[in-house]
DNA sequence: ATTAAAAACTGATAAATATCATATTTTGTA
DNA sequence: TACAAAATATGATATTTATCAGTTTTTAAT
């Protein structure tokens, strides 16, 4: 079952305005004075991978920033599984969604390695979409691009077949997490997960990885994947 | 290819404090004041199935406000095929996600049926978004509604196989559209949308639709649908 | 009312994917 | 370091779904 993180220490309560990652959401619009006001209301959590954020049904006191570190977020099928429906990285915002829509979190956020995040209480949210409208344009603008995304989604998923999917997914993952000093992709994901994102059986998702390896577009050692041969890769997203 | 909608007239141009769909969308929300000048730059188009209202790409200069009707939201994958991501009927938006983001259009929309549009320019929309916290409040909660609606369509696309899908859209469609006064749905859709909506082949819809009705769980009149057992239908979306 | 085009339908077959069973490897931890 | 648990891997088989080819029915335009 789900750990929970119960960590609330406030033993990094650093000043937001001296944050590295100020500048990656939609909290850059807001003043220096809004600023401090989040910084005094704010707590820091510590995470390691595997706990969980926050769940689906559960009511939000506020948003969570991502301080470091990558996260999935996830819904429960009805058959049991998980499906993924999105990654998150340092230096966004989880939970708005709830919190502007005053209803219940409708995915879980699970941490995928050792992550700080800052909790900012719903009130200081919703003071500043209120009074500030660059704020609130910068959330909504947020969102609108998460709907682009989430409607490509939907296209892949039913348009693409398992093995476009795979391609896909392993060019979006070097993507957005990058690639470590001996060039494999930046993310710990089990092949389950693989195959929870990419909605597919875990074992398809070793086989296929194997063909590619095979094919020679990829390199597995344990769990890390290397990609050799992007343009193969991006042709195989088109099937073909 | 596309026909597109090109009959721009106002000989409709009732006022829209006077437009019954008002309640139903984020303009409920704004005051009798700017309504007056919302109706004064509107303009209201006429729609036939099949024509398009806006295309993916194409640079918006407004949103649409649906009088009547429905509509189809689709995306053009790779392979050529049209996925529907959605569909909208009267009362809705469309097009405010391009507005507010300030991008093109990402989805095509395209007339199910004979329908009036209300065409509201892009600074009209602006100007409330920046002026009236409320109406910004209300189109930021319908986006992260519809956000919401993609992340479970999401995970259907995912996780349930075709027939489960079918079961699930059919009820879907009864619940969105209606019935007419014989108890069939009252949307016009060929079995190749209703493919391209739950992501299949188009022989595989008919053919799933004719084991429905032999099995008892439908009636097919023509195109017509009518659903006969809603809860094995209800139960067919969790596989069993 | 006639007729061409589009849509719906059906069957046969191929391809993709899931499932089950089991072996091997890796990982975390006592 | 050892060992149990988890994750990865592979093969055999069943199931689902797509594709192709053709027929019938419906629709819409003249």
């Amino acid at each position: 079952m789900y750990k929970f993180a119960g960590k609330k220490n406030n033993y990094m309560n650093i000043q937001c305005d001296k944050c590295v990652i100020r500048e990656l959401n939609s909290l850059h619009s807001i003043s220096s004075e809004e600023m401090n006001s989040v910084t005094k209301n704010k707590t820091t959590l510590h995470i390691k991978r595997g706990e969980v954020i926050f769940s689906e049904g559960s009511s939000l006191k506020g948003v969570y920033c991502l301080r470091n570190g990558k996260c999935k977020l996830t819904k429960l099928a009805p058959n049991g599984k998980e499906q993924i429906v999105r990654f998150i990285k340092k230096g966004e915002l989880v939970g708005h969604r709830s919190v502007i829509s005053n209803s219940v979190a409708h995915l879980t956020v699970t941490a995928l390695e050792e992550m700080d995040v800052c909790f900012i209480p719903k009130l200081e949210i919703l003071e500043l979409f209120r009074t500030n409208s660059d704020f609130s344009m910068e959330i909504t603008k947020s969102l609108a691009e998460d709907l682009d995304e989430a409607n490509t989604s939907i296209a892949n998923m039913a348009q693409k077949n398992v093995r476009e999917r795979l391609a896909e997914s392993l060019l979006f993952f070097e993507k957005i997490f990058g690639i470590d000093n001996e060039g494999f992709i930046s993310v710990n994901l089990t092949r389950e997960e693989i195959a929870n994102a990419i909605g597919t059986a875990t074992e398809s998702t070793i086989r296929l990885l194997s063909e590619f390896k095979k094919e020679g577009y990829i390199t597995l050692a344990g769990k890390k994947i290397k990609l050799k041969d992007k343009v193969k890769l991006k042709h195989l997203t088109e099937g073909y």
